[in-house]
DNA sequence: CTAATTTCGGAAAACGTTTTCCGAGACCTC
DNA sequence: GAGGTCTCGGAAAACGTTTTCCGAAATTAG
């Protein structure tokens, strides 16, 4: 029975020891099932703590136990779906566990990253998780971090850092898109076109490298992971009096961008343009057409970077790269066969 | 000069007085700003808390102040975009004061919400906004929430709980709509078909509410708010037999799922099913058609919270309810007039 | 029946801060 | 020059826990 709204949280562990008439060591006890105690004392206990309502203060235990159960991932950018399903694909993994999952978005911001960072770090988080914003420019962010606590950087690295790893093999994917256009693209005098985004990401460069290094004729335009880039870019190509070839992006985002560009500029996919994408989103597959891509297996990389945080115990020595392979959709977007 | 990657954050404000030759109490005071102190002094302390590469500990700043300059913001869903265009939205405007906001995703699950509430909580976060899961079950949750810290709902809210809440105008919302299929479809044949979601949500279930009570006679779909609902319902749909009409949905991801279907199937939109959503996502003018869809003020919404926070010092009397007003976004996949 | 061992509750010391006191010196004011 | 008011640094208490240590009681062993 609450008095009322104004119900604050005043209720501390020594207000139930008072109550059920023990020591606050007593209650602590009970409730940590820490040491063995009799039964008819913890029933006491514990009757008290539902009696008041007591719920501990875990700033408190933080302080004392020098651990919060708690793990911080900073990601970019919330509303690139790539990085919202691998978010909730890591709480999913961690919730099953008994540590709870902190997300923080950077806003593609170095100085919002850095403040992320400080966050965590100043709340005692015993692992972070980070997807960093720039693969140079980040390195304060990152190497801060892991002087502080036990530090994974997710889908992309940053130069130099000598720090563990957990992503998926952009240079075998971008190899199952090469292999995938090379069934068609020669046969054609279609171009090959390239829209890179995010080069100043490990993953954006490696698979724009990948692209130009086996089509280094092609046109290249690069800029950022965003819907409004693809948008743009095809605006570019268009303006460029190039009407129909290959269009080849580094993520999905940029992919959907260009198709409903083109789309909306009365051009079709894949007739006009094939369109590939990379990452595999949710999306892709309600695009119109359903977009072809590569795909990372998140779940799999959710299990890695769980089981790094809990073996690794600090030991910096451990610096693990877990690298995994991407798998190659092919969808309406770019048929294999002409049309 | 870190020694090691082993650098553990033992340094506490203690070493910090012991290398500038002061009391801890001058530390924390130079730190703070709290009282001013000669210039010199300061200078001399700061110099030790560069040179030992001193960050405080936010956790024992927080069992001091009873403050955490934190907010705690708790999610059903990360992958629907809505949602992670809101977090993004209410981080954005917070990250301009000096409070940070956490993330949660409940994932849908009721009891991971209510773990979300307990883990907030008891990390004593100073505020917290919560996107209920239900409209029902989701009172637990929000009534603990509400008795341990100023609590905000946001877009949905739970029945019978007082509580303030910030959102959009669902009823005119879809009056908006309502008058906008008025414009065409009564002077066709086309049925109006209904694709509810999120019936046990407030949002979802005004909405649907508002939409039956003007075309009673439709037919009405119910599921939940996602893609596959989406898709799943224009598969019952065509499996009736029908072949042409205008579908209303309480939600985008839902209008995406069935325009992904039916477009997929080989049907058009618009002309032979005009499709309209609910939220303007993103991707909603990125889809193919662009998609009609209701606006809401996201930034609006998310000052709102922003102000209610920091003025709301914990008066439960202060049960504000911001109704904000959304917009028709009139696109290619329901033209308003033949075609 | 005494001595050794175990059991189990409580007092108190941490954890890392901030902040309220104090008190010593400096600076006025008359 | 005495008395009063500032200024400003430090000691110590608090915040809410957990956990080490202690000691009393209970149990067992010989």
């Amino acid at each position: 029975m609450e008095t009322s709204g104004l119900g604050r949280d005043s209720i501390t562990i020594r207000d139930v020891a008072i109550h059920a008439g023990v020591s606050i060591a007593t209650v602590s006890r009970a409730l940590s099932r820490n040491r063995p105690m009799s039964p008819q004392l913890q029933e006491k206990v514990l009757a008290s703590v539902d009696a008041l309502g007591y719920r501990p203060n875990l700033v408190g235990r933080a302080l004392r136990q020098k651990k919060t159960s708690t793990i911080g991932l900073i990601v970019p950018d919330l509303e690139n779906p790539f990085f919202s399903a691998l978010t909730q694909e890591v709480s999913r993994r961690f919730s099953k566990s008994g540590t709870d999952v902190l997300v923080i978005s950077a806003d593609n911001s170095l100085k919002l990253e850095l403040r992320a960072v400080r966050a965590f770090l100043g709340r005692q988080v015993d692992g972070l998780v980070m997807i960093p914003c720039d693969e140079i420019e980040s390195g304060e962010s990152v190497h801060l971090a892991s002087t502080g606590v036990s530090t994974l950087q997710l889908d992309r690295f940053v130069d130099g850092v000598d720090l563990s790893f957990v992503g998926c093999d952009n240079t075998a994917g971008m190899n199952l898109v090469i292999k995938h256009i090379n069934e068609f693209v020669d046969e054609t005098s279609h171009p090959v076109i390239i829209i890179g985004g995010g080069g100043s990401t490990s993953s954006g460069r490696e698979r724009l490298q990948e692209l130009t290094f086996h089509r280094p004729s092609s046109l290249v335009f690069d800029g950022n992971f965003s819907f409004d880039w693809g948008r743009q870019a095809a605006a570019e190509i268009l303006s460029k009096g190039i009407r129909s070839g290959t269009i080849v992006t580094t993520a999905d985002v940029i992919a959907l961008g260009v198709t409903s560009a083109l789309t909306t500029t009365g051009y079709s996919v894949p007739k006009d343009f094939r369109v590939i994408g990379f990452d595999d989103v949710g999306v892709a597959y309600l695009a119109h057409p359903t977009l072809t891509t590569v795909s990372q297996p998140l779940t799999d990389m959710a299990d890695s970077i769980f089981s790094f945080m809990i073996t690794n115990p600090q030991s910096s020595q451990h610096q693990a790269r877990r690298i995994f392979w991407p798998e190659l959709v092919v969808r309406e977007s770019s048929p294999a066969l002409h049309i």
